[in-house]
RNA sequence: GCGCCUGUGGCUCAAUAGGAUAGAGCAACGGACUUCUAAUCCGUAGGUUGGGGGUUCGAUUCCCUCCAGGCGCGCCA
């Protein structure tokens, strides 16, 4: 493997560096972490690094100084970097020698489908649980947004070198699935003319309804004025079964696949939560007052001490928790993390104590707040309560404006702003929708391609091709983007921050459309056609991997 | 009252771990199809980064304070 170019001038500057310290007798406690950048300004040179301006502080000597002593320390024979200078309050800015770029090609070709993978997480266990959706009603679109950015990170962290598990948890116990049996069973009973009165925080949607329908379709009347706990149980389980297969369905046609489906019932069946009520006791953050059990949470930083198991000594909501989680731990993974709605950040705190309480680093768990989409249709917002009933679901959202759309659309801004998701605008400007943009580029390249091969101008593997004939600037600029996927692909999985791919997408796709409209790729000239066949199939090549990453499907013709 | 998130051109958002002249798209205006897909490209205009202080070589980014919006502060889930 080829060393990082950005490693190799990593290398000769914290040389340069350690030369110095040596000469001068600085002393320092750490060198600050190198970072290379590529400045947005060409006449600034290829990379460019702000090392003086970090070690001004802890020499206690100005930048510009010791900028000049890194660089007359440099050593830069043998190495890619043709020239250095220094620039502004203390800039090292370095400029390469041509054939770096060219050699960006190489790799492309070479690791193909594997070309933007990192290995940043060396093979590290990392579980993303996302969703989890309580199963009393179909997802709406909030729901989609989780959805997308848990499976976009899900895909960035392995590209990024970690060994990922997807889990989605199933609240499928408790008093919100008794009230969602409750009321369908009041509709069914309704639709038979037996009086029934609805539960008052019943679930309203027009789905109970048609769950209802289902039951008198296929078991006629023969609940019909019943209410034992038989027909109770019926009324739960067919419901839940129903509307767990409805999310199953919807997040696979948006193109989310779990690893696992976990279910809270499981987990109250093999009787963990006595386990894990012994161990809390044992390591003493478990105390008894009015007549309930409480976790000592505030030790780890939370407001207020929480309420394991209630008065009546049914266990609470957060007991379910604790005891999954504790599971998580067990099942080996060196990071967990959840994602939840805007609407659950204040339970993120006893959620991290009690992980803490169970014994595990405080970094075990994190927690990923996906701020709510406001969608507007029709100019006006749009409610979205499943309880009230009145809600767009995820599907209406896929059947108006297609799924790539819908990922995109929820992708494209970091998930922690609010957005507003308007349908109307969603659909009307679907022709110059960024999505399309970016998917353009890849048909157009495809198209080129084919008709390359249909002229039958055809790429050696073995065969050299001059690459060096791809010297406009819109070509180098090209080249450029693609060579910073890694760099893109790193930085996300280090901030969790799937909009960097994205944004990527669309520069790199301008990029592209920019040479398209300036040059040609098929030319009399064999040689400049197949080396620019090579840039553009380069470029097909990295527009596929990052859509992949991200879920979003690369159409050969549109 | 306390906590979390947000505030950037008319609108929707970026800004790479604090870096160089704050960038895109939409909307506006003016241009480019005899071409491998015009679902594209080029140009013009548009900014006191909510206000005020601070930290330093440098702040949209970090700290304090105020203002505005969203969301939470249960023995609900």
């Amino acid at each position: 493997m080829k060393i990082d170019l950005a490693d190799q001038i990593n290398e000769i500057l914290l040389d340069s560096i350690k030369k110095i310290i040596r000469q001068d007798n600085f002393q320092i406690k750490d060198i600050p972490k190198m970072i290379l950048l590529i400045p947005k300004n060409k006449s600034h040179g290829d990379l460019s690094t702000n090392i003086a301006m970090q070690l001004s502080r802890e020499l206690k000597s100005k930048p510009l100084d010791i900028a000049h002593l890194i660089v007359s320390n440099l050593d830069i024979q043998d190495t890619i970097v043709d020239k250095v200078k220094i620039a502004g309050p203390g800039f090292i800015n370095f400029w390469l020698n041509e054939n770096w770029l060219y050699k960006i090609l190489d790799e492309i070709r070479e690791q193909g489908e594997n070309y933007g993978k990192v290995n940043l997480g060396k093979g590290k266990r990392v579980q993303v649980e996302f969703v989890s959706v309580n199963p009393t009603g179909p997802l709406h679109v909030g729901h989609g947004k989780c959805a997308a950015v848990g499976d976009a990170l899900s895909g960035i962290l392995k590209a990024a070198g970690y060994e990922v598990e997807k889990e989605y948890y199933i609240n499928d116990q408790g008093k919100q699935i008794d009230i969602l049996g409750q009321s369908v069973q009041v509709r069914y009973n309704n639709f038979l003319e037996e009086k029934r009165e609805f539960p008052a925080d019943g679930y309203k949607g027009e789905y109970i309804f048609d769950i209802a329908k289902e039951i008198i379709d296929k078991f006629q009347d023969k609940y019909k004025g019943r209410d034992d706990k038989e027909t109770q149980e019926f009324f739960k389980v067919f419901t839940l079964k129903k509307i767990l297969s409805g999310i199953k369905k919807d997040l696979k046609d948006f193109g989310v696949e779990f690893d696992v489906w976990f279910s809270e019932k499981s987990l109250y069946e093999q009787n963990k939560l006595q386990e894990v009520i012994e161990l809390l006791q044992q390591r003493g953050f478990l105390y008894e007052e009015k007549g309930a059990l409480w976790l000592k949470s505030t030790v780890f930083g939370d407001e207020k001490d929480r309420v394991v198991i209630r008065e009546n000594n049914i266990p609470t909501y957060f007991a379910s928790d604790i005891v999954y989680h504790q599971n998580k731990y067990q099942r080996g993974f060196d990071k967990v993390i959840d994602i939840w709605g805007a609407d659950h950040h204040g339970y993120i705190n006893r959620m991290k104590a009690a992980a803490q309480a169970l014994g595990y680093s405080e970094d075990f768990l994190d927690v990923l707040i996906v701020q709510f989409v406001t969608l507007i249709k029709d100019g006006k917002e749009v409610g979205m309560s499943t309880r009230g009933g009145e809600f767009i679901t995820l599907r209406d959202l896929m059947r108006e404006v297609g799924k790539d759309v819908a990922r995109y659309f929820f992708l494209m801004r970091s998930y922690d702003s609010h957005t507003e998701f308007d349908l109307d605008v969603a659909k009307s400007q679907s022709m110059e929708n960024p999505v399309y943009y970016i998917q353009y580029a890849y048909a157009r390249i495809c198209s080129i391609i084919k008709k390359a091969e249909q002229e039958g101008i055809k790429i050696d593997k073995n065969k050299k091709v001059n690459l060096h004939l791809l010297d406009k600037e819109e070509e180098i600029e090209l080249i450029k983007k693609l060579s910073s996927l890694k760099e893109v692909v790193r930085k996300s999985a280090l901030t969790w921050k799937p909009h960097l791919l994205t944004t990527y997408l669309y520069d790199l796709a301008s990029s592209f459309h920019k040479y398209y409209t300036v040059h040609r790729v098929i030319t009399e000239d064999k040689e400049l056609t197949k080396a620019r066949l090579i840039l553009i199939d380069c470029t097909r090549m990295v527009l596929f991997n990052t859509f992949k990453i991200l879920g979003i499907s690369a159409p050969e013709s549109m």
